[in-house]
DNA sequence: GCCTTACGTAAGCTTCTGCTTAAATAACGT
DNA sequence: ACGTTATTTAAGCAGAAGCTTACGTAAGGC
């Protein structure tokens, strides 16, 4: 969880993400979208398959990455957790900011 | 926004929310609850302050840390964005493979 | 079998991170 | 002014992260 939220932080895994979340892709269509070199692609994917963000499937001589959906919502349970950690008055403490914000008063 | 992924990917500084989000504290207090040094904890507030995740504000010779709401919000929407960037079809597609798993179908 | 295609893995480099100890700064009390 | 308390800043270090080039491996086509 803690390596999925660390996968996230990277903003080429992030557009990784992006990119297999619509259709399944080969490592080599992904890297063909980036500028950075497929070795450093293919060292992205293993560090999104190892959070479990990722699925893999061979087809022939091909990998075919997809999201995996159960990782993802790990991912934000962990986070609503994080969220709730105390840190549940937050929603009522902004909600409160943008109510005085729309009469006019300035921010604390 | 990038900043403050980064910054809540570190443990170290997770707790470090999860504290000042029940109390304002001051970075004394706080540290005395880590097992690394002051000025380490020092640093983590520094990034935390940057990422614009707490605030500080100034009582005598201390500085008190709180939470700030609006980073979180903004974080929170970022988040929401990049779930929505094509991974919306996510929660559908774990809620049809939750479906099929109590029927007692294999995951795919 | 041999070549090609599509990958991952290894090695090595540079930059970033999280940490420590030691020194600087800021506000206060006397 | 001086010392004390609270905290940051500086310097430096070890390990991690992201990248590249070079090499290894696996599946197919001929």
């Amino acid at each position: 969880m803690e390596e999925a939220l660390r996968a996230i932080a990277e903003p080429h895994r992030r557009r990784i993400l992006t990119l297999v979340s619509s259709n399944e892709l080969s490592a080599g269509e992904i890297a063909a979208r980036f500028e950075i070199t497929r070795p450093a692609v293919s060292q992205h994917l293993t560090v999104l398959r190892e959070a479990g963000l990722v699925a893999e499937r061979r087809d022939g001589t091909r990998r075919l990455y997809r999201i995996r959906p159960e990782g993802f919502a790990d991912l934000k349970s962990f986070l609503e957790a994080f969220w709730g950690e105390g840190l549940e008055r937050l929603k009522v403490a902004a909600e409160n900011e943008e109510g005085r914000r729309r009469r006019g008063r300035r921010a604390a």
